[in-house]
DNA sequence: GTAGTGTCTCTAGTGGCTAGAGGTTCAAGA
DNA sequence: TCTTGAACCTCTAGCCACTAGAGACACTAC
């Protein structure tokens, strides 16, 4: 091994300015340079970075990976903290669906009634205007 | 009418500060003020923000609450491009969902394998550090 | 007049990166 | 050994759509 940030990044399927940006924040350690102050890579990072990645994937904030890790290094203690983590981001990706189910509809509802013609009768713009409608969260993405 | 920032803030459910924002980033015009500077408001005012919640609520971006806003203010324009604001937007929608369906079942996956005994056999744990895992876009939210 | 609430502008911070400037180092080929 | 060119370095600023806070001024009710 001892692979260039380069390498690191093709291995691990990360960004080269996320891996430098994951040091900085201390998801990723700091690592040997070169004389050249270059950074060098083991194997140990390709699978702390990848682990990382499939988290990030998974919607983990960053502050919840640092917990995932830390828990990663110490195979002895209990996962109880663990499983609470994903329990609780899988409560979250639920809650995003069905907002997202409800605005789909709305949205449906939107487009269908749509005649295409002009604004002033465009139920898009008429449906975005209907003040009584009743207002919840913002949608997130 | 006349009313105060706090006013409209309440009638359009939008907090004062981001009323202030939508000003700065052209969305809400500017308004009248009072020989103090205060900011006073007309009924429009009331169903314009109110329109741009509802946008915002519904996921749209502030360009395209933009040109939606420039829409309604010319009722007499083709409305084709509010039906294709909404659907693209439908597009989107319906790609998060089906993404976060995904993650949602590798989630429940995980959570439901967990024995809840130490880290070093928590599938959790486990999960996210196998790197044979296939990768694909982020998650957002 | 005074108390208390509301409003003003301005700057900086959020999350998780991404982009760019301007400079240095490395590896391969001649 | 020298040269090229890609990869690397640090640092700062930008993205989105707000949100928070400081410190000062305006308005309203008593």
């Amino acid at each position: 091994m001892d692979l260039s940030i380069g390498e690191l990044s093709r291995r691990a399927a990360v960004k080269v300015p996320t891996i430098r940006y994951y040091e900085q924040i201390g998801l990723m350690p700091e690592t040997g340079r070169t004389e050249g102050k270059q950074r060098r890579y083991g194997r140990m990072a390709v699978a702390r970075l990848a682990f990382i990645r499939h988290a990030r994937e998974l919607g983990f904030e960053v502050d919840a990976i640092r917990t995932l890790l830390s828990l990663q290094d110490n195979p002895d203690q209990s996962c109880a903290r663990a499983d609470e983590i994903a329990k609780a981001r899988l409560v979250e990706v639920e809650k995003r669906i069905s907002s997202l189910k409800a605005l789909r509809k709305e949205l449906r509802k939107m487009v269908e009634e749509c005649a295409c013609g002009r604004v002033g009768e465009c139920r898009v713009i008429e449906t975005l205007a209907d003040r009584t409608h009743a207002h919840g969260k913002l949608a997130a993405s």
